[in-house]
Order: C-alpha cells, then sequence, then structure tokens
DNA sequence: AACACTCTCAACCGCCCACTT
DNA sequence: AAAGTGGGCGGTTGAGAGTGT
C-alpha cells in the first residue's frame, strides 16, 4: 500500500530489517496463520512472532493486524449512535488519545475510532460551527447561556501556583484513575489525593460519572448559576488544562 | 461507458516510554 | 548509568470503493 522507499532515513533502528518483508493488505491465509498462532502462543513477543509463525512481516504489523482486526473482541460495523456520543464527550475531555477513548468503548479500537473521528465526527462538529479540536465555538458568539462554555480554562498553575505536583498527579489522573469528587479534592488539597489515590478504579469511576451524566449536554442548556454545571466545569477546565499544559509545565520545570 | 473526483479506512511511519541487560 | 529492545501511540498515507458528470 505504502511506498518502501518512502520512510526516511532515520538513525533509529527500525523494528525490522525491512528486507524480505511482506507490506500492505493482509491476505485470508497470513490472516489465519497469525490468529493461529496467537491462539497456540498467545499475545506479545511481537518482534519474533513473524518468524516463529512463518510470515514474511514486520512484528509491529502483525500486532496492528491483531489489534485493530482479528481480535476476538473487535467489534465490526458501524458505530452506533450512542457510541458516537460517547467518543463525542470522551473526545472532549481526553483530546487525541484514541487509546483511551477505545477503551471506553468496548469492541472498538484506537484506530477505528480515529479513523471515525476524522472522517466524520470532525467535520460534523465544524458544520455545527464548533471547534473539532477545542469543542468550542469556530466563531465565538458571547451569549449568556455560553457563558460558563467561554470562559477561559482554569490553568494548573491557577489553582496551586507552586505545585508541579499537582500537574503531574491530574495528568496522572485523567491517565489512570479518580472520581468525579476526589477530582475535586485534588484541586484542593493534593497531598489529600496522592496518599488516598487509588489510581484504576478511580479513574474508572471518574471517567463514568462524567460520561453518564449529561453535563455536556445540559452545559449548553443551563443557565451560569447552577452550582453543579459551574462546578463540573470547573473540573473540565482542569482537565483540559492539565492535558494541554502537563507536558509544557513538566518541561518548563526541567529546564 | 468512461473518466474525474471524493471518501473511507487499513496499514505504515516515526516517536516515545518502560523495561531489561 | 547507559544502551538496547519491545511495545504502544498518534499522525499520515494511499489503494480501492463509491459517486457524480
Amino acid at each position: 500500500m505504502r511506498n518502501p522507499s518512502s520512510s526516511s532515513g532515520t538513525s533509529k533502528t527500525p523494528c525490522c530489517s525491512k528486507v524480505g518483508i511482506k507490506r500492505g493488505p493482509w491476505t485470508p491465509e497470513e490472516d489465519e496463520i497469525l490468529a493461529n498462532y496467537i491462539k497456540r502462543e498467545g499475545e506479545g513477543r511481537w518482534r519474533t512472532l513473524p518468524k516463529h509463525a512463518g510470515l514474511l512481516r514486520c512484528g509491529k504489523s502483525c500486532r496492528l493486524r491483531w489489534m485493530n482486526y482479528l481480535r476476538p473482541s473487535v467489534k465490526r460495523g458501524r458505530i452506533a449512535p450512542d457510541e458516537e456520543d460517547l467518543i463525542l464527550r470522551l473526545h472532549r475531555l481526553l483530546g487525541n488519545r484514541w487509546s483511551l477513548i477505545a477503551g471506553r468503548i468496548p469492541g472498538r479500537t484506537d484506530n477505528e475510532i480515529k479513523n471515525y473521528w476524522n472522517t466524520h465526527l470532525s467535520k460534523k462538529l465544524i458544520s455545527q460551527g464548533i471547534d473539532p479540536r477545542t469543542h468550542k465555538p469556530l466563531n465565538p458568539n458571547p451569549n449568556p447561556t455560553q457563558i460558563v462554555h467561554d470562559r477561559a480554562p482554569i490553568s494548573t498553575q491557577n489553582l496551586n501556583p507552586n505545585s508541579l505536583v499537582l500537574q503531574q498527579t491530574a495528568g496522572n489522573a485523567i491517565q489512570s484513575g479518580t472520581n468525579l469528587e476526589q477530582y475535586h479534592n485534588l484541586v484542593v488539597n493534593e497531598e489529600d489525593y496522592i496518599e488516598n489515590c487509588n489510581e484504576d478504579n478511580m479513574f474508572s469511576s471518574f471517567l463514568d460519572s462524567l460520561i453518564n451524566d449529561n453535563m455536556f449536554v445540559n452545559q449548553q442548556q443551563q443557565p451560569f448559576n447552577h452550582g453543579t454545571i459551574w462546578e463540573t466545569e470547573v473540573i473540565r477546565s482542569t482537565i483540559d488544562a492539565t492535558c494541554d499544559d502537563q507536558q509544557s509545565a513538566l518541561n518548563n520545570h526541567l529546564a
């Protein structure tokens, strides 16, 4: 599919020699060999898998084929409206963290969600006048119902100017775990959070609480003085700021 | 029917991080 | 501590299908 000569000449070691390596679409025979091998030997050791399985493919290609197509848990077919809604909500929360988004949508792969976003959802949002990257209006038109939405993101530095730990921990919370209430507490008291955070379970609870309530719908319709909406907006803004700023904050700290 | 154009999505890429040696 | 390796990620590409003229 892709021209082998197009790969750039970096000094990094490629994942395979690329000599005698087959590329392009997988044949049913190759799929069968790969699926049978993984059923027998299990996933992993991707670099040596092709040799052991008798495939003229690079290990990365095998992994991708298995993850995105051959895995029994992969759901094929159209993205349902509720899945689409979930993708939108999660993208607003997490940005282009496709693997994290895919992890919340059973049977869908990061590649599939990424493709669906790029070919459908981003265009859909643009047609609705929404910036698909920020989820904010492309042409901001201040009106009373959008006050909450249009407020500047609250940076983690504003919340706690001296705390890189907070920023890092908040970032970890995005990737690993907290729930809504605990996230709020985190903003108030990072030390308590760090001490009490049970990451994996809490992240699930946190995301579930954000996904399952309809704050994103209400947010567009409710007046500013809706306390819960304001509170969740503070948290949402913190999440946005954390996702965007975490890397630069860390870089600044290390510099 | 033939051609041009657009859209979709499987597959590839380089980069990065965690782990091992 | 440094180098090497394995695996995962997001961005991008392009072949093939679909649609319009």
